[in-house]
Order: structure tokens, then C-alpha cells, then sequence
DNA sequence: CGTATTTGACCCGCGC
DNA sequence: GCGCGGGTCAAATACG
């Protein structure tokens, strides 16, 4: 195992796949650190402590402190770690290569789907949820009736419109890269596939979940990258409205999900969480307004230019600026 | 038998 | 308007 890379380490059978983010020694999965944030100012970020994640994504920090501690806004960034050595390939393992993330502005657009909660995912309600439900419920019986409701066509034309407005509307998204062998990384909550699309030019399929928790909304897609089909791109979008299944059977070992708080969770705290070395690789790109910038992305599009470079923990992180 | 997966069909947005 | 590609549905099928 390499001395300098997280790790995932997937049990053979029956044990829980650790998420693999937080700590090159299983055993100290159960404190997982990230940078405190203190000391920070509008644009330096100083990690002056540790936390564990758990106080982190419960409560302590949510994501508005986290992401005006990390100089973010709503709106989009997106952090590409695109290369990290992974010294022992041959065994099962996934590395975290990558954090990307899509961050709508839950307040700047139309919003006939529930707009993201910029706080904790523990603190997204049941009336979140059911929103988010009858949003769901809503489209697809406007996309199956064709809203042949409305009657005329005057009423089929504002149906189109509101339809058009919803559409704007997005999920908060989470995207990271993962090394590993495995496609559907175990993240502790359950999830259902409903449906597989070809990728244009991937010999890999892309996959689709959803969260099997009623009135959870939250999705996920699952991806190989064409360019290193090592590395699987995990794609959520939304934010789960319970805990995770895992945690609340009492494993003993440490699982946090990738769900559990990518949504909420700010790229750079991601990626802080990456050693140096690894963040020296980061990349930022221009803000992903689509599916389509994603897979502009994936193509290597020019745009995107290395971000950072320092050797410390949070220069990266202080030398941010929009693309 | 209940649940999860597969997969072809369908809808929609977007670019041309 | 048309074609393409992404995303989703839902019936059929597989599985435990």
C-alpha cells in the first residue's frame, strides 16, 4: 500500500467496503480528518486543526460555512484531479482521484423542484423530500401525458414553458473520480439501477441509481472514464433525506458514504482531504452548467488549466480563482 | 414471492 | 424540422 494515497479496501465478503477517502490505516477510519477551519479569511484558507468528518457533516459545519470558509460561492466550480500514481494496482482498490462538483445556485433559478438546501444533508427535511417527490411525481406524468390535460394549445405551450423552466432547475451535483476496479462503489446507502445508456465514444456504459429510500430523491451515475478505464466517475446529484442505511445498522466499521455528504460536501474540502501531492494535480475547469460541459470535460477539453500547484496543504486552495 | 436488474422504448433538449 | 444523445420508464427477467 502506498504511503501516499487513501485507499478503498474492499472486503472479499461480507464486510463493509470502506469509503475510501479518509486514511491509509483502517483502523483510523473511525476519525477520519479533514482540515479545521479557522483563521481563515475571505480568501486564505489555514488549516489550523482537525475535526473528524463526523463532526464535520453533523451539524459542527454545514455546507455554507464550508464553502464561504473556502472562498466558494453557489455557484459552480469544479475541482479535476485528473492523475494520481497508484503504486500497488494490483489489488482491489480505489483511489480518489478526483473531486468535481456542481453547485447550482439554489437560489438564482426557477424552482418548481426543490432547490437544494445549502446546509447539512441531516438537516434536509421530510417536506424537502416530499417536494422533491411530487416534483418527481410531476414530471413524469407531465412527460407521459404530454400535459394533454391543459387541453389547448395555448395551455400545451405554457405547459412546455413551465416544463422548459424546470428543466433549468438542477440538482446539486457531486462528481468525483475513483480508481478502482470496481464500478458501483459501496457507499452504504442502497441503491436500485434503473436504467443503462452506451456512452458516445466509451466502450463504457454509464449507469444509473437511484436511492431505494422512499421519497429520497437522490440519484447517482456511474461511469468509466474512457480515457483511463481505471477510473470510475461517480456522479451524484441530490441530497439525501435520511441517515445512511449502513451507519444505522451499527456496523462497527467505519463507513461513510460518499452520499452521505458529497452533496453538501465543497470540492476543495475534498480534495484537501487528498495529500499534497495529490492536490498539486488538481485542475479547475469552467463552471458545469450541464451534462454536456461533463463530458466536454471528459474529452480533455482545453479549457481546463492547472489550479494551484504549491507544495503546502492549502496553497491550492488560496490561489483560487474563477477559470 | 418480494426485490433488484436488464433492456428496449420513449421523451426531451439541443445543435444544425 | 430533424437527428442525435442523454435521461428515464417500465415490462420482462433474474435472483435470493
Amino acid at each position: 500500500m502506498s504511503d501516499n494515497h487513501f485507499y478503498h479496501d474492499y472486503m472479499g465478503t461480507g464486510g463493509i467496503n470502506t469509503f475510501p477517502f479518509f486514511g491509509e490505516n483502517p483502523s483510523n477510519c473511525d476519525q477520519p480528518i479533514i482540515p479545521n477551519i479557522q483563521n481563515q479569511n475571505q480568501h486564505q484558507f489555514v488549516p489550523s486543526s482537525y475535526m473528524s468528518l463526523t463532526e464535520c457533516l453533523h451539524g459542527s459545519m454545514d455546507y455554507n460555512t464550508l464553502s464561504s470558509a473556502f472562498g466558494m460561492s453557489c455557484s459552480s466550480s469544479e475541482v479535476v484531479c485528473p492523475h494520481v500514481d497508484h503504486q500497488d494496482s494490483s489489488r482491489k482498490s480505489s483511489v480518489p482521484v478526483a473531486a468535481e462538483t456542481v453547485l447550482d445556485s439554489p437560489l438564482g433559478e426557477t424552482s418548481v423542484e426543490i432547490p437544494p438546501t445549502p446546509n447539512s444533508s441531516t438537516s434536509s427535511t421530510s417536506n424537502e423530500a416530499g417536494g422533491q417527490e411530487d416534483s418527481f411525481k410531476i414530471k413524469k406524468h407531465m412527460q407521459k401525458k404530454g400535459c394533454q390535460e391543459e387541453g389547448d394549445d395555448k395551455s400545451k405551450k405554457e405547459c412546455k414553458a413551465k416544463k422548459k423552466g424546470e428543466k433549468k432547475q438542477k440538482e446539486q451535483r457531486f462528481a468525483f473520480m475513483t480508481k478502482s476496479e470496481i464500478d458501483n462503489l459501496e457507499d452504504g446507502y442502497r441503491w436500485r439501477k434503473y436504467g443503462q445508456k452506451t456512452v458516445k465514444n466509451s466502450n463504457f456504459p454509464r449507469n444509473y441509481y437511484r436511492c431505494t429510500t422512499q421519497k429520497c430523491g437522490v440519484k447517482k451515475r456511474v461511469e468509466r472514464s474512457y480515457e483511463d478505464p481505471s477510473i470510475v466517475i461517480t456522479t451524484y446529484e441530490g441530497q439525501h433525506n435520511h441517515h445512511c442505511p449502513a451507519t444505522l445498522r451499527g456496523n462497527s466499521s467505519f463507513l461513510y458514504s460518499s452520499s452521505h455528504f458529497m452533496p453538501n460536501f465543497p470540492p476543495q474540502l475534498f480534495a484537501q482531504m487528498l495529500p499534497p501531492n495529490n492536490q498539486q494535480n488538481l485542475l479547475i475547469s469552467s463552471p458545469y452548467n450541464s451534462s454536456n460541459n461533463y463530458h466536454q470535460h471528459q474529452a480533455g477539453n482545453p479549457e481546463y488549466s492547472v489550479f494551484g500547484g504549491g507544495t503546502d496543504d492549502a496553497s491550492w486552495i488560496h490561489k483560487q480563482e474563477p477559470p
